[in-house]
DNA sequence: TCCTTATGCTCTCCAAAGGAAAGTAGGCAC
DNA sequence: GTGCCTACTTTCCTTTGGAGAGCATAAGGA
């Protein structure tokens, strides 16, 4: 064998290009803008029900609600359970690697709530240089 | 004043709506795939030109590549540098705080790493279901 | 002189993604 | 029957994004 990339915990070791590759689209499937507002509300409420999401999940069309949740139920972050009742009854709950993923973002949020002024001055003295 | 929201260090404490509202809009903003990838670029080399960024960030069309970082530049993550020469040179590194977000997303990129098998057998699980 | 090269965009055209609203299934209350 | 409830699905249309060509500029070569 001529030494096929070591598993290391050294942060700058090289990486496997083709792993890099599939980082860099997982990362594009999973952060995407509704999933993250998905996860977030799953997060809070540890089981949701369809239209309670739809309702939470600001400014989310059904279409991308169901679009959004059938990709993280493939992705394995959240399991979807259907009540045979009427009217229909479909819960949807995270999965610990849904759970997982939510904690890894959880520093993005406290990013977001403690940098919201500096963005707001930035982007206000942005526009002021035209 | 009618105790307008103090800000507490409780994780649970109910956070002002408007604030929420803007920190939605912020993530929206700020997590989109070419936005993570262009900052992990930067966070990489430091300071980068547009033409090695685009030859970087696999995938990222020209267009996409100035819009993402024209917008970057007006949250205050990167700075734009314009060197008078000819041909042009442009120069595009990290703020600080383009940084601060950079080591926030951090978690998100060892996640992937970490689970990238996990999602593949999830979704040949989930395939496999039909 | 004219042509090529290099760079950082910008513009145009077309395909893909996404939002709004209406439609569907099917048992239940009226 | 009529209508309601929920979780979608479908249709239509707007917006977003990708591919590729064009542009401005000056140095360097034929």
């Amino acid at each position: 064998m001529p030494a096929p990339e070591k598993i290391t915990n050294d942060p700058n070791a090289p990486v496997d290009p083709r792993v890099e590759t599939l980082v860099n689209e997982l990362i594009g499937r999973v952060a995407d803008k509704w999933t993250l507002l998905v996860l977030e509300e799953l997060e809070d409420h540890r089981t949701c029900r369809f239209t309670e999401l739809s309702r939470r999940v600001p400014g989310i069309s059904q279409k991308m609600l169901t679009q959004t949740l059938r990709q993280m139920e493939r992705d394995g972050l959240v399991v979807r359970t259907v009540h045979p009742v009427v009217p229909p009854k479909v819960e949807y709950c995270l999965t610990d690697l849904g759970h997982s993923l939510g904690e890894a973002f959880c520093g993005v949020w406290v990013w977001a709530e403690a940098n919201l002024e500096k963005v707001a001055r930035a982007r206000m003295a942005f526009d002021a240089r035209g």
